[in-house]
Order: C-alpha cells, then sequence, then structure tokens
RNA sequence: GGGCCUGUGGUGUAGCGGUUAACAUGCCUGCCUGUCACGCAGGAGAUCGCGGGUUCGAUUCCCGUCAGGCCCGCCA
C-alpha cells in the first residue's frame, strides 16, 4: 500500500510488535496529562493511538496541538492493550498504536456538527456540509454497500452475456410520461434537448440493432415533485433482451435478487418469488406495490351490504363503487373514540368522505352504524371479516381507486402502528398483468400506464379499440417490502401494433410519427420480440440498508424542492449565457381569481 | 397546485406576553499517565429564520414570507 502500511481498521493482534504507518482523520483526542489517547479514523475504521513522552516526547508534543478532525500521519508500533483496558465497541479494541513518530497534514475548524455515532442534525444543514456528512461512519457503510451491490450486479449480468452500453444524455423530449428536465440548444434557436427518463427508446433501438443483451447502470431524470423515496435525478439498472419468455426473464432478475441477498445479508430468500396479478393486489392490498410483511388483508364486502339499509355503503355499490373491509384485531378495547375519528381525517387525505368502524362483541356488533343492518347481514360481515370479540372493524365506501386507496394507506398506517411488520424480512414479489392504460379524465383521453411500446396481452389486443380500459399488459413490477423496485415489460415490435397502441392513446397518425416516427421505422427492419426492466438502483440500496429516506443512498441528493445547498444548483446564470441560448426571463404576473 | 409539521448559541433541544433566554454537546484555557462519549475547574458563544401586525411591552399571539421535512395531486 502506497503513502500507508495498514488501513486503521486492519491493525489486529496479528500485528503486536510490527512497525505501522497510517493516515487518516482524528476522531477524537483524549488527553489526560502525561498520556494523549487519539481515535485515529481512516474508511476502514478506527484505532487507537496513544502518544506518550516516555516513548517520543516529539510525538507527544504534536499530539497536544492535535484537534478534532485533523489529518494525520501516524508512525508507530502495534501493541496489546492490556486486558482491563481493551475496548468492545470496536474491532481494533484489543490493541492500539504506540507513536513513535506524529504529523499533522492538516488541520480543522471545529466542525458545524458531529460526525461520530448517530445524527440528529437538521437536514439542510447535513446536505450544506454534505462532505462531513459522509464522513459519519454509517453514511460511508452504505456506499461501501452501494459498490459492492452494482459490482455484484455487473458482475452477474456480464456473466450472462449482457452488454454495458451507453446511451444520450441529450435527447429528445416526448409527451407522455414524466416532465422533461429540458436543456436549451445553443445552435438550433428556440429548441431543447430533454435529459432522459429513461433509456426506453434508446434500449429497444438497441435490440433492434441485434445486440440481444443491453445493460446500463444509468442516470435519469423526471421533473416531478419529491418524495421521501423520489428524487429527481435517480439511478436506474436498465436491461433489455431479445429472444426471451418472460417466466425466463423473471427468473434471470429473481437469480439476481438472490445474489445479491445472499452476499449482501447472507438470506436466502426464496424462488420464484410471488405472482400477484395487478387485481388481487388492489384487492387485497388496495395497493399495486403490496407490503406483505404482514396481513391485515383488506376484504371485499360489496355483495353483503349492497341491499343494506345504511345508504353509503348501498348507494356506493349501486354506483358501480365497493365497500371493503379492514379487521384490526383485537384492538376495540385500545383505541379510544378520538384515535377512531381522527382516522376519518387520515383518509380523507385519499378522497374518502368518511370511515365507518364497528366493534366486535361476543353475540353483536356495536358503533354507530351497527343499527343499519340486518339479522343476516351482521353474521354475513361476521364471517367475511372473520370477526371475533374485540376486534375492530374498519369500512371503505366509494369509487374503486378511493376505496384502494384510502383502505390501502389505512392497512399500512395500522401495520406500522400496530408493529405488525416484520422489519428483518424481505418481502419480493411480482405484479403481473396491468391495465394497459387508464383514462385520464383532466386529458379526455386514455394513457399507457406503464409506457406506450408495452405489449398488450396477445389474447385482449381485440379489445384495442372499443375496450382499451379491459387490456392486460405484458408487464410486471418488482415490488419489495411495499417499494416498486422497478418495472419492466415485453415490448411492442411490430409496427402496425406500435400504431394501434398510439391511436388508442388519441396519438394522431401525424403526431405518432413526428413524436415516434424513429421507432415506428426502425420496426420496420427486423425487430426481435424483446423486453426488459428497470430497476431503481437508489430504492433497493435504501431498502437493503434499512434506511427509509432515498437521500440516504444518494451522496449529493437534493431537497424537497429539488435544491442543492451544497451547490446553491439550481441557480441564476448570466444575461451573456441567456443571450447564447436566446433566452429571456419573463414573469408572468400573477393570474386573478 | 394543496395539506400538515418544524425553525431559539456551532449542533441538538427547553422555555415563556415582561426571564440575566435554560440544558446538553461542541469550542477555548488550566489540571490530570490508561482513557475510549475520559474526568475535574473555569470561560467565550444567541439581537429566538425574515417582514409586518396586535400590545405599554412579542422569542412567545396573529398574518405574510423564506428554508427544511412528510403526505395528497403529479410521477412508475
Amino acid at each position: 500500500m502506497i503513502g500507508r502500511t495498514h488501513y486503521c481498521g486492519d491493525i489486529s493482534e496479528a500485528l503486536i510488535g510490527q512497525k505501522v504507518e497510517l493516515k487518516g482523520w482524528s476522531q477524537t483526542r483524549r488527553d489526560l496529562g502525561q498520556v494523549i489517547f487519539i481515535d485515529l479514523r481512516d474508511r476502514s475504521g478506527i484505532v487507537q493511538v496513544v502518544a506518550n513522552p516516555e516513548f517520543s516526547p516529539e510525538a507527544f508534543e504534536t499530539a497536544d496541538k492535535v484537534r478534532s478532525e485533523y489529518v494525520l500521519s501516524v508512525k508507530g508500533t502495534v501493541v496489546k492493550r492490556d486486558e482491563e483496558t481493551y475496548n468492545e465497541k470496536i474491532p481494533t479494541g484489543t490493541v492500539e498504536v504506540q507513536v513513535d513518530e506524529l504529523a499533522i497534514l492538516n488541520s480543522s475548524k471545529p466542525l458545524p456538527f458531529q460526525v461520530d455515532g448517530e445524527t440528529d442534525v437538521s437536514e439542510d444543514v447535513r446536505l450544506k456540509y454534505r462532505y462531513l456528512d459522509l464522513r459519519r461512519p454509517e453514511m460511508r457503510e452504505t456506499f461501501k454497500l452501494r459498490h459492492r451491490v452494482t459490482k455484484l450486479i455487473r458482475d452477474y449480468l456480464d456473466e450472462n452475456d449482457f452488454l454495458d452500453m451507453e446511451t444520450p444524455m441529450l435527447t429528445k423530449s416526448t409527451p407522455e410520461g414524466a416532465r422533461d428536465y429540458l436543456v436549451p440548444s445553443r445552435v438550433h434557436h428556440g429548441e431543447f434537448y430533454a435529459l432522459p427518463q429513461s433509456p426506453q427508446l434508446f434500449k429497444q433501438l438497441l435490440m433492434v440493432s441485434g445486440f440481444e443483451r443491453y445493460y446500463q447502470i444509468v442516470r435519469c431524470f423526471r421533473d416531478e415533485d419529491l418524495r421521501a423515496d423520489r428524487q429527481p435525478e435517480f439511478t436506474q439498472v436498465d436491461i433489455e433482451t431479445s429472444f426471451m419468455e418472460k417466466e425466463d426473464f423473471l427468473q434471470l432478475m429473481e437469480e439476481m435478487m438472490k445474489r445479491i441477498m445472499k452476499e449482501v445479508h447472507g438470506l436466502d430468500i426464496t424462488t420464484p418469488f410471488p405472482r400477484l396479478t395487478y387485481e388481487e393486489a388492489m384487492n387485497r392490498y388496495g395497493s399495486d406495490k403490496p407490503d406483505t410483511r404482514f396481513g391485515l388483508e383488506l376484504v371485499e364486502l360489496s355483495d353483503i351490504v349492497k341491499n343494506s339499509d345504511f345508504k353509503v355503503f348501498a348507494d356506493a355499490v349501486k354506483k358501480g363503487g365497493i365497500v371493503k373491509g379492514l379487521n384490526v384485531k383485537g384492538t376495540a378495547d385500545k383505541m379510544s373514540r378520538k384515535e377512531i375519528d381522527d382516522l376519518a381525517d387520515f383518509v380523507a387525505v385519499y378522497g374518502a368522505k368518511g370511515l365507518a368502524w364497528l366493534k366486535v362483541e361476543e353475540d353483536s356488533l356495536k358503533g354507530p352504524i351497527a343499527k343499519f343492518f340486518s339479522e343476516e347481514e351482521t353474521a354475513q360481515l361476521r364471517e367475511a371479516l372473520d370477526a371475533e370479540a374485540g376486534d375492530l372493524l374498519f369500512f371503505g365506501a366509494d369509487k374503486k381507486d378511493v376505496v384502494y386507496a384510502a383502505m390501502g394507506a389505512l392497512r399500512l398506517k395500522f401495520g406500522k402502528d400496530l408493529g405488525l411488520i416484520d422489519e428483518k424480512a424481505f418481502n419480493f414479489l411480482w405484479v403481473t398483468e396491468f391495465p394497459l392504460m387508464e383514462y385520464a379524465e383532466d386529458e379526455n383521453r386514455y394513457t399507457a400506464m406503464h409506457h406506450p411500446f408495452t405489449s398488450p396481452v396477445r389474447a385482449d389486443i381485440e379489445k384495442l379499440e372499443e375496450h382499451p380500459e379491459e387490456v392486460r399488459a405484458e408487464a410486471y413490477d418488482l415490488v419489495l417490502n411495499g417499494y416498486e423496485l422497478g418495472g419492466g415489460s415485453q415490448r411492442i415490435y411490430e409496427r402496425d401494433l406500435q400504431e394501434k397502441m398510439f391511436k388508442a392513446l388519441g396519438f394522431s397518425a401525424e403526431e405518432a410519427r413526428d413524436q415516434f416516427g424513429f421507432l415506428l421505422d426502425a420496426f420496420e427492419y427486423g425487430t426481435p420480440p424483446h423486453g426488459g426492466i428497470a430497476l431503481g438502483l437508489d430504492r433497493l440500496i435504501m431498502l437493503l440498508a434499512r434506511k427509509n429516506n432515498l437521500r440516504d443512498t444518494i451522496l449529493f441528493p437534493k431537497t424537497a424542492s429539488a435544491s442543492d445547498p451544497l451547490t446553491g444548483a439550481p441557480g441564476e446564470v448570466s444575461e451573456q449565457q441567456l443571450d447564447e441560448l436566446n433566452l429571456e426571463i419573463v414573469t408572468f404576473a400573477e393570474e386573478e381569481e
């Protein structure tokens, strides 16, 4: 090793008696007067360094000047500690380095926050001093983990004949999907590049080119509002194959995840992963990315209550909606009336107009709506919900999507609040048979649920024109612990089917040619059947590292408002830069109501 | 676009219509030969995010604004 003989974390009893040279940062200094201890930290860990005037008066004098986060060069001898001075908190705790020579390579101002141990520093301070935040061992370990995982992925895909290929970052804006980040063109007056939302079209073209198996660990950009698990720029493991059946491809991905789980956590996860159709996922969990680490499934009650005297339920069903129930076992006596009422506010966020509930007693149901149900209905409800005395039942009645959203969220909330979730579990599953498109009321047309290149299930193609909402897609999402890890599909590879698809999405022939003509053209030159997936690497790392925020898995992330306190991005640019781009900043007067 | 929460020494928190604005940690000085979140003694450090209003008086109440966080819409 150049510049040092070992990393701090490598110092062990095997090296006792040896001279070592270390480089690193002084994490803490403990000055006992005639002996000074310094915890020396490098990227591998820490080791205790002892400066004693009996061994080296010069080094001791230097150690006296050392402060937190000074950069040090240490030469000394590895010695065993007395047994009563072992430090069991660190791996190197049975040894220490007796210093012969100590040099201060650089000093440091006091840090704006401490980097040892846990943080309780606010997010903006952490981001402003991200380079210091990254000194924290917890952060360092996350990014070492990230490196290991990307290397595993690369090795795995390489072994399976995938080629690592780069696609353009300056590309063309397309109308479907997320809002694009735009880059103005200097050369072409008034025109813009878009940063890729994903390399979707390019990887399909690479299949047309005959590369057969492509992958790329690639940055993608989407100019949409952020969440704890969404950043404006994020990394995808982008994969595409030709000539592979869907099942074989899913298996290939499962093996990759299996290897990652084995190498990272030593876990043997079972394959194949459970498959859930979209419909089943929504029905049982109210979500297309269900967290299956706990039960508490939604129960279909529409048939039981459709003729009941409780208007809210009966009307919901009559109008084409549904009624779903949730049995929260054994909590009837644990929740106050206020807590129950507050849940109505919780589901209101998802559009629910109320939240009906009942307490289960030995031989009756108690609660404000109990009186509306006949004896038979009551019995059927008990049966369907598997109700026992002490259970608390919640009901959602509305349009399908409102009930799914509200009851799905309520299910998750109880899962978390009641500690039903096995935090150690990693539950992978595939959600399949997504609808190909959904109706966008604000646009008055159908939009692709996945993207417009997703192949319909062959048997459903005939419904494309008459009942597009009933067409299922050859699409699959990989879900882990309630997070969507990635989505993929078999693609359309025939020009006329692709044209039909554009037509169903409300594109005129001209618009389709204008936006995607190059793809349609390419499809005329021997396009192989192909498909692939894009996995969210940041999310995968987040889950593997058991974090609950994407920022902790991205080196230099953005805040919730997509800014970067470290660099100050985004920022204004000079008049000259704007002139070169033929851009002018104008402020529109606020519109009146 | 909307909702909710937060903003007080460097950092993390407490606080209250009138205080010398409290505590912990960090920092500085001194003492200390076995500490490891060292200890002990002393010290410096805050116009309570910003603007306006109410009030005799606002860090505290109200409005606005900015920043951060979480969620809905949006996004796959």
